[in-house]
DNA sequence: ACTATGAATGAAATTTTACTACAATGTTTA
DNA sequence: TAAACATTGTAGTAAAATTTCATTCATAGT
């Protein structure tokens, strides 16, 4: 973000600020690692030149700059913007998927509306029955978000199949929940499923990016609006962002159930480490590999 | 992570050690905004002590201390490494499982061995069949792992079932892959599928904690070491990690068949697009909330 | 083509800031 | 109660960032 913005105000800056940020650019490490004298002899160019280029794009001199490089490449690590190509390795995948992943959830956090989380909670928090609606990546989504809420004891299910759906739709009572989750916003059947339930006077929470006709059928909307993904081999950020939010949905509502609920969890904790104790026993005869 | 850290250290510092690290926990912003002095003054204490206190915690002195708590602060924002409770708005309900995925990543990122995954994509770039097996939770990473994977025109499935997935895991040829994914890396079932597909001679690849039985049976290993939750309101971690990873998988498979598949992705690109041309033609008619 | 004006740059001085050495105080134990 | 040790602050030092100012370079006007 910051190094986007150096790179953009290159053509502002004069000769020797320009190699400044030429260096820093190539080289951020150098920048964070090292002092003042470090980075003006790496760029060939008097420490005042630096200060001054500090300045010029917008930091309060050296340190400040050196602090906002550095909280920069804590999430963005080199290449986190770059496209992927064939000739990367492994490391460069892990880093670039990784990194890509966080920016998206660091998107979310900034562009997540609590209000509307709250509302969702509201409306959740009274719901007889939820049922969860995708197609396609977002029926994972849908099947995981019913995995999560299944536990706190009201009836959910979920459903990727729109003439599935659309049936259930039409089933629902007042007091029911629907969950419709879309990345596009536009898909035909999930849109007609959703005017169904709410004819049936269910309450209908959408999460789908704002602006998008689904988004205009929701009781409750919660935007997911991210910057596009272009690239075709990485459909995964706006998935990501669905599924971090179903979680945030699924803890809110945990917690706004209480203690009761609470105890439902824990004993259902207590049932995974029982089988945890088997494990145990069977890690002191291991298996032959 | 750092505050963590000087959380878990405050037994082990003297008293206005303690005192620099509970102004800091406080307020940690007024560490990265001032100066030494300011925080010796804020803390009441001496200017040395601050040092000493930087290198208690394990850093190189006050320069090196600001700019690590500067990177974690870009990162967790105030309250991440709380732990939630009922009290909580849902800003904070937001920020707070926000900023734990993305510490989440960033471990990830850190942790993650490249090679690993190296090896998963040569053995994945030539495999027959792909099978993912996953129960719970990873069952749904199995599905989401299935609905990637099937794109690349390899036949893939996914089993959440036990008992399936051991009968399918016996009906396996050489040549033919199993991603097995578990969070705690014990099921007994799991195990028992993994041994009959090594048994028939496929190979098998495993996401799940190292040292864990299954991990012992693993072709190739892929450790997913996070530290472990224990809030039982956020197994969210693991079950994110898996995901990413199974993204990165899918693009490195993705990228290492090459232009053919690419154009595979493309073709299916495109057919989306036309559905979304039907979504804008609706848009011009929208529909009545 | 040459000078005048203004911007750009670096050398040196200044100031700020972090760090070290040492002394004083407090704390624990024999 | 005294001695040994740890803890803390004072004062001095070293280093690093910033400002000032003089020099150089580029641009434009005569």
């Amino acid at each position: 973000m910051l190094l986007d913005s150096i790179r953009t105000q290159l053509d502002s800056l004069s000769k020797s600020e320009r190699k400044v940020a030429l260096t820093v650019l190539k080289n951020p490490d150098l920048a964070i690692s090292g002092n003042i004298t470090a980075l003006a002899k790496n760029a060939q160019v008097s420490e005042p030149t630096v200060v001054r280029f500090c300045r010029a794009i917008g930091c309060d001199g050296w340190h400040d700059f050196k602090l906002k490089l550095a909280q920069n490449l804590a999430v963005s690590l080199p290449g986190a913007n770059q496209s992927l190509n064939q000739g990367d390795l492994a490391v460069d995948l892990v880093n670039k998927i990784c990194s890509r992943s966080i920016n998206t959830l660091l998107d979310l956090r900034n562009s997540l509306n609590p209000a509307a989380i709250q509302r969702a909670l509201d409306v959740l928090a009274v719901a007889k029955k939820i049922e969860f609606y995708g197609q396609g990546s977002s029926g994972i989504v849908a099947a995981d978000a019913q995995h999560k809420f299944f536990r706190s004891g009201v009836p959910t299910v979920a459903y990727s199949d729109p003439h599935i759906h659309s049936i259930a739709a039409s089933l629902l009572k007042k007091g029911d929940v629907v969950v419709a989750i879309s990345q596009r916003g536009g898909s035909v059947e999930l849109l007609r499923s959703v005017q169904l339930a709410r004819k049936a006077g269910a309450d209908v929470i959408v999460l789908t990016p704002s602006g998008t006709p689904l988004a205009e059928l929701a009781t409750v909307l919660i935007p997911i609006d991210l910057r596009f993904d272009i690239d075709p081999y990485t459909p995964i950020s706006a998935r990501l962002a669905h599924l971090v939010v179903i979680d945030i949905l699924a803890v809110g509502l945990a917690l706004k159930l209480g203690p009761e609920f609470r105890n439902k969890m824990q004993q259902a904790q207590k049932a995974l480490q029982k089988i945890d104790m088997q494990f145990d026993s069977f890690l002191r005869q291991p298996a032959k590999s």
